[in-house]
DNA sequence: AACTCGGGGGC
DNA sequence: GCCCCAGAGTT
């Protein structure tokens, strides 16, 4: 008996054709060398390799009996060079021990160097039609998401429970396209940023899509600890005086104190900076750019706040509604975040730190 | 479980 | 700058 999402993955995989340099072979030497180009290699990248290869060493007797230095040539410029290196050592033990032909189970496949599981299953399905599920970066995305699972992919529990729910969905007959269909799937519709949750056939079913949590799946426990933000402050210096304000938004730092705030998605340069400020009337028309202080960076728990604080002294008679005007020497009375102080006492001001 | 191995592209 | 990419080997 099918389950209902391979059938939906399926389905939307023969309707959704990839043209993939290296599925017009079914053997399992191919299907090996274009797994192993293919690890943690974008298709764009790796389809060029994969054609220098086959052309080079079209069997797995013309790889072994080449010379490494002729392997490693042709592998240049993809990175990961042991990839190349377990590739030719592979070849050599399949013709030496394995008289060139490959071994048929995944537990044996998994004994040659440089396949690990993902591969192992890969080989084993493509080539053989074996039933087991090829769970690489795609599978974890888009299992993750479809059942909203918050386990940590990069976990050993985790990639048994992902192996098994794959396992668990495939159809035991058609093991190879299920595996096909969910990595495209991934790739195509399910992807890392911003997913095509409107053009989804597996909208319905699809749990992180309800609880809209699927800017935060896969989990990963590495990378739960530090999503970056970016704040850039903006010293406005008027003599004596400058403006501060309160954080009293639900986030971090809430009811400390900071200079005018621009949050970005990404670092921005002075002169983008200085646009935007202009854009939110904490500028007046006229100037002067004082100083760019970069390199200040926070790392909490969960984030790595990234900081660049902008030195700008302007005329007297501007003024900056919603912020409170404050002399400079005074500032120390009010709660900074440890960024912000750290920054005023190595500027020579505010001493009073009490933190 | 944590670290290391790369180059490229996206934002 | 950091994430992610048809991951795996070593410590």
């Amino acid at each position: 008996m099918n389950h209902p999402i391979a059938n939906h993955l399926i389905h939307w995989h023969e309707a959704h054709p990839r043209a993939l340099v290296w599925k017009q072979y079914s053997d399992a030497y191919s299907i090996w060398l274009s797994e192993i180009i293919m690890q943690q290699t974008r298709v764009e990248q790796g389809s060029a390799y994969f054609e220098a290869f086959k052309n080079a060493f079209p069997t797995v007797f013309d790889l072994a009996k080449a010379p490494l230095d002729e392997v490693i040539r042709l592998w240049e410029g993809l990175g990961y060079y042991s990839r190349a290196r377990n590739l030719h050592l592979t070849a050599q033990v399949l013709v030496k021990d394995y008289q060139g032909v490959f071994p048929k189970t995944p537990n044996e496949i998994q004994q040659l160097k440089g396949i690990g599981p993902y591969t192992a299953a890969a080989i084993a399905s493509f080539a053989f039609n074996y039933p087991i599920a090829a769970i690489d970066g795609n599978a974890y995305r888009v299992l993750s998401r479809l059942f909203d699972i918050d386990t940590p992919i990069d976990s050993s529990s985790g990639r048994k429970q992902f192996q098994e729910l794959g396992n668990s969905l495939l159809d035991p007959a058609k093991s190879g396209t299920f595996n096909q269909a969910l990595m495209n799937f991934g790739a195509l519709v399910c992807t890392p940023k911003k997913p095509k949750c409107n053009d989804c056939v597996l909208q319905q079913q699809c749990l992180s899509f309800s609880n809209q949590t699927t800017d935060s799946r896969p989990v990963k426990s590495k990378s739960l600890k530090k999503t970056p933000r970016y704040f850039n402050y903006f010293f406005l210096q008027q003599g004596k005086d400058t403006w501060i304000g309160e954080r009293k938004s639900a986030d971090i730092w809430q009811n400390l104190y900071e200079f005018p705030l621009i949050e970005t998605s990404r670092p921005l340069d002075l002169d983008s900076l200085v646009e935007q400020a202009q854009a939110k009337n904490f500028l007046p028309a006229e100037f002067t750019i004082k100083k760019l202080h970069t390199d200040l960076k926070q790392i909490l728990s969960h984030r790595i706040i990234y900081t660049k604080i902008v030195e700008i002294e302007v005329p007297k008679a501007f003024s900056l509604p919603h912020f409170q005007k404050t002399a400079i020497q005074a500032i120390g009375s009010q709660p900074f975040p440890r960024i912000l102080k750290k920054f005023l006492t190595q500027q020579g001001i505010s001493a009073n730190s009490n933190q």
